[in-house]
DNA sequence: ACAGAATACTTCGGTTCCGTAGCAATCGTC
DNA sequence: GACGATTGCTACGGAACCGAAGTATTCTGT
């Protein structure tokens, strides 16, 4: 039997986020416990969606990550962006984008082209094929994973906005310029409607 | 300049999980909006965390993975675990429990046993200087990484439900069986006090 | 008491991911 | 308009991780 894929998901014994909960609290701060608490239930929670996630994007020849660059890349009204902005904006380390790019590209899901008008920007351009895989493989994802989390709507909203507010405070993303930046990451629809010029070259 | 550490962390320019929400209720079903957020947001949240806490492993010579087995066999009354309870409990899979074991063993923070009554098992335990380095390692971890985390007392205590509410309905951990496991799993001064048996060789 | 199933761990091969260092182009400043 | 600082990407090497297959041991049912 497989470790993973095909069989649902072998539970383990114990609540393992509860039980180191308990040891902390007997032998440290509890501001310390709690934290602790919220990093093991995060860890856990992405344990278990990552595996489920993953398991679609195998069957679409894809990891996660590579999957996000292309869903990115087909998001924009342009189909490129610079591989500094998927480094920044998905916060992925340089190296690792080269390598998600080469391995797209290797599969003509994207295509690099030069900057027009820095030299030393290199654009991934995606693919006809890549816009396809990156459709199916979404659809697969909604309806295999992300429609059937198994919480009502009201308690998803209340997790995403804890899980906001801990973003922010712990600056994961720019507070002050997010509302503006993504008016520039709209869609092709919106962006055309108000004529923007490509958020790429800002 | 380093890409992560050192550095306290670097913005992304945007809300990556708002930007993409928007871009899914456009297209999408809001059941699978919703659901996009809550896994992009946990996403978003481990990795944010998971900078910090591999900052801190990364100055004591470990890795979470590393960590996380090396305080759970800190935990244990008899300082020991089998590698298959780290597997089933931990989740993760048995070749990586090897290759974990193997690197604490050559770093002397654990050492393979025998298992007494079944040869097929083998037990992994904890050294003093593997204590020392956990004890350590998760001082600094609590101080730096878990007291700060920027949500209130309540805060966390909603998000850890609503959490394990995620984790419980995808099956991550055995919700029948798991707060009687947990008896088991309690620390030297409680089983000590009850005189109950191992809870490995169950 | 024995065959077949199940369990425990390791080996192997391969992928992904990332820290560091380096190179090339551009920008800012004087 | 030149020089140092910055930015953008890639090359390299290594670490972590894991799926699948293999070996040894124990358990189960008859």
């Amino acid at each position: 039997m497989p470790y993973s894929s095909e069989v649902a998901f072998e539970a383990a014994p114990f609540d393992v986020v509860e039980a180191s909960r308990r040891v902390w609290l007997e032998r440290w701060e509890p501001e310390a416990a709690s934290g602790m608490a919220v990093f093991a239930s995060i860890l856990r929670s992405h344990q278990l969606l990552n595996e489920q996630v993953n398991d679609v994007m195998r069957r679409h020849g894809l990891t996660f990550a590579r999957y996000e660059v292309l869903a990115w890349l087909g998001t924009d009204p342009d189909s490129a962006r610079t591989l500094s902005w998927i480094s920044k904006s998905l916060r992925i380390p340089p190296a690792t984008v080269t390598d998600i790019i080469d391995r797209l590209e290797l599969e003509k899901l994207v295509r690099r082209a030069p900057h027009p008008s820095d030299a030393r920007t290199t654009l991934a351009v995606i693919t006809a094929r890549g816009r396809k895989v990156a459709t199916d493989a979404t659809h697969d994802l909604n309806t295999e994973v992300y429609e059937r989390i198994g919480l009502s709507e009201p308690q998803r909203g209340q997790l995403v906005e804890l899980l906001a507010q801990l973003r922010a405070s712990g600056n994961e993303f720019d507070v002050e310029r997010s509302s503006d930046v993504m008016e520039e990451v709209g869609t092709r629809g919106a962006r055309a409607r108000r004529g923007k010029r490509r958020p790429d070259v800002a």
